[in-house]
DNA sequence: AGCACGCCGACT
DNA sequence: GTCGGCGTGCTC
């Protein structure tokens, strides 16, 4: 018997499965999912491997095939349960076996969040300097070329030297030994969450939410699994909802995985479940170290753990007797992953659940439209949730158009309405936020005469303008001066557009004297905890005014902010892609929702230069399901989801020719494809360029296919993959499958 | 990633 | 000649 094994080394080239025949005495023991010792190498050092399948048969060489040398203690059968998870995740997202493994396994997280190492000269410039020289005259070229770059700079990333130096560990090792450097690896542990006092909240609840417990409790209790979705308004209390839940799944001695995207992971909703569940809860965010990732896995494994709180990755973990999995916010992007394989957390847990006969829950106050229209059609039970649980009102919401504002002689960004009502709330000592989509100083410079737009050289984005006067490139880095002449036609009439967050807060501060403003945004939130000194800032009212973009309308409760304004909502409606109208429409319910969340009323102005937009009538109107109505009609008409299913098939190369090429033979075999499949029913788009189509000199290109069933795509996907392994030149070329890309 | 192997310049 | 450093290729 011959076993499948991932051995455990970081490493493109190492990345795929090598066969080791099993020794009799473990035959009978040994399973998928097994944590084993290999020898690997030359020197046969042993090595830590993942058991992915047991076969009778070897593909390879058989006089070169070895054998495991022992199971490694902790090996539990949960991990197969995951792995089986992970083939679907492959054969449905594409992508390699290995990479769906790396997502699923608790233990592969722990290195995909890698310690970042670096060298450390220890040398001052003058010894280092000698040094240099004795390299030099003993022609050691690796080991002067080290010392130079360390002369330059005495703290390098290890990543840099190896890769870009062409230094190898021997090398680095020496120059240690002798004392000339020193490695160091940086590493931050600190606890999730202080103990503290942990007293149980008595709560009331609506009869909204009371009859969701019960509902949801008979049918546990009877044994039914089902996929929940709880439409709920900002305020309605769904979080209260999602315990009692996770509470009746506990009381069964069964545990719960609770999903939030990363940004709404707050102190605040954190506490709540602990005070709750006690230490029984368990929190992952991406500030956890590595070690301490792998530690709260264990913890999990080992039943230690009740409760999982955590972002997208934290779906896979290996609970013992996985009971319910709750997905809030729903309709968040953040569910979506970047890299192959490109899951939907939202999809994958129903998977997971199916398989582990465990609920699912979802909740939004704006679901997406692929989960309501699942709803619709009756795969998932829906229950709305209409009122606000403390007697809240909704927010009064103005739409001010801003052509008119123009016309009228008002060119500021600030409409009069809003100047009026922030004036008003100033008096009244109420706090308001302002929301713009925009980083930085400012927008792009495009020239006012022939409209040039000034962009990266390398990326094909528009350059940003910062304060410091000049121009940078928010993908790549590449940073220019500011420039005041167009280079294309030579006018003079060349200068920013819009205004970023930077911008506002000058502007509010200069009309409104002594006023008090934060701002948060990519530049104020760099530093490690920024973000949260920010916010707890705002609420202890130390601010008047909190200026931002998104992240600042994402599950932050204010209670005494009763003002919100929109300044720019166009800005997500034309962004190009299909989505852009339910983006919009979620950015503006959830800013709208901000407002009025404590004994006061709020209002809330969103500006736009097209009011008449059905995203920003039914928003302003706070009308979910007005905007379903339209948009899923919009979907059915264009085919698009979840109307119909899209395939992006992603291209990507650094020879442009030789892209072009490849796309053009891509899309004829999947032409000559589809006519044996689903006859007419199936619609090949592009090959187009992406929003931006190069990066970092990397050219990129998509192809798009619709059709309605997603079983055809998947059959798409493996002709694909297969095609492009057997002909020659797409190994020069990357591709990446997207399924419903976000 | 980490090890062996083989090439190549410098020094006995 | 041989020693030691450095690049290359392979790993079931």
């Amino acid at each position: 018997m011959f076993a499948d094994v991932i051995i455990d080394i970081q490493h493109e080239k190492l990345d795929k499965i090598f066969q080791y025949r099993i020794p009799e005495e473990i035959e009978d023991k040994l399973s998928p999912g097994m944590e084993v010792v290999v020898p690997f190498g030359n020197g046969n050092r042993e090595i830590k491997g993942y058991v992915t399948g047991i076969s009778e048969t070897c593909g390879y060489d058989l006089s070169k095939v070895k054998e495991i040398i022992s199971i490694s203690e902790q090996g539990v059968e949960i991990e197969a349960r995951l792995i089986a998870l992970a083939a679907w995740m492959k054969e449905n997202y594409g992508g390699t076996m290995i990479q769906a493994l790396k997502t699923v396994l608790p233990i592969k997280q722990k290195e995909k969040a890698k310690i970042k190492k670096r060298l450390r000269l220890l040398l001052d410039q003058e010894t280092g300097e000698r040094q240099l020289h004795f390299y030099l005259e003993k022609n050691q070229k690796a080991r002067a070329r080290l010392m130079a770059a360390l002369l330059d700079d005495p703290v390098l990333e290890y990543e840099l030297v190896t890769k870009k130096l062409n230094i190898t560990m021997p090398v680095i090792r020496a120059l240690e030994e002798q004392g000339v450097l020193e490695m160091e690896s940086e590493q931050v542990f600190r606890d999730p969450v202080k103990k503290s006092e942990q007293k149980e909240e008595k709560i009331t609840f609506t009869p909204e939410q009371r009859y969701i417990i019960e509902e949801f409790r008979k049918d546990y209790l009877t044994g039914l699994r089902k996929t929940y979705l709880i439409h709920g308004v900002t305020g309605s209390g769904k979080t209260e909802v999602y315990m009692e839940m996770i509470h009746t799944v506990v009381e069964q001695g069964k545990q719960a995985i609770v999903l939030i995207p990363e940004i709404a992971l707050t102190y605040q909703t954190v506490m709540r479940f602990y005070r709750k569940f006690g230490s029984r809860v368990s929190i992952m965010n991406s500030r956890l170290s590595a070690g301490e990732r792998y530690d709260q896995m264990m913890r999990a494994r080992a039943g230690k753990i009740d409760v999982m709180i955590g972002p997208r990755s934290a779906l896979f973990t290996p609970f013992p007797d996985l009971g319910l999995i709750v997905i809030d916010e729903e309709h968040e992007s953040t569910y979506k992953s970047e890299q192959t394989p490109r899951y939907h957390a939202r999809e994958t847990a129903i998977r997971r659940a199916q398989m582990e006969g465990a609920g699912v829950v979802l909740g939004s106050a704006t679901p997406s439209l692929e989960a309501m229209y699942r709803a619709r059609l009756g795969e998932y039970v829906l229950f709305e949730m209409k009122n606000r649980s403390r007697m809240q009102q909704m927010a009064e919401v103005y739409t001010v158009d801003m052509r008119e504002e123009l016309k009228s002689g008002n060119r500021s960004i600030l409409s009069r309405k809003l100047q009026e009502l922030i004036q008003d709330r100033l008096e009244r000592g109420g706090q308001i936020m302002l929301f713009l989509n925009r980083r930085g100083y400012s927008g792009f410079i495009s020239c006012r005469e022939c409209g040039h737009v000034i962009k990266c050289p390398h990326c094909d984005v528009s350059l940003s303008v910062h304060r410091d006067g000049r121009m940078r490139c928010h993908y790549c880095g590449y940073e220019q001066p500011r420039i005041t002449v167009c280079p294309e036609c030579g006018s003079h009439y060349i200068g920013e557009f819009r205004a970023g967050t930077q911008q506002i807060e000058d502007i509010v501060k200069e009309q409104f004297p002594g006023v008090r403003v934060l701002r948060m945004d990519m530049d104020t939130t760099r530093s490690k905890d920024a973000h949260e000194k920010i916010l707890s800032a705002f609420a202890n009212e130390e601010a008047d005014v909190l200026v931002g973009t998104q992240m600042i309308v994402k599950g932050h409760d204010f209670p005494n902010v009763t003002l919100v304004g929109v300044l720019a909502a166009d800005m997500s409606l034309y962004t190009g892609d299909y989505r852009s109208g339910e983006r919009a429409f979620q950015l503006l319910a959830q800013a709208v929702g901000r407002a009025g969340r404590g004994k006061q009323p709020g209002e809330a102005v969103i500006q736009t230069y097209d009011p008449g937009h059905y995203a920003i009538e039914t928003a302003a109107a706070q009308d979910y399901e007005a905007f379903y109505e339209e948009e899923i009609r919009y979907r059915e008409l264009m085919g698009y989801p979840p109307a119909e299913e899209l395939l992006a098939v992603l291209i990507s190369g650094e020879d442009e020719a030789l892209l072009e090429k490849g796309c053009h033979y891509l899309k004829e075999y999947i032409l000559r494809l589809t006519p044996r499949t689903e006859a007419r029913t199936v619609r090949v788009i592009g090959p187009a360029s992406p929003g931006i189509d190069k990066i970092k000199d990397i050219y990129r290109r998509v192809i798009y296919i619709k059709t309605e069933q997603y079983g055809t795509l998947v059959g798409i996907k493996d002709r694909i993959e297969r095609y492009i392994e057997i002909n020659p030149g797409f190994d020069r070329m990357r591709i990446q499958f997207d399924f419903n890309p976000m």
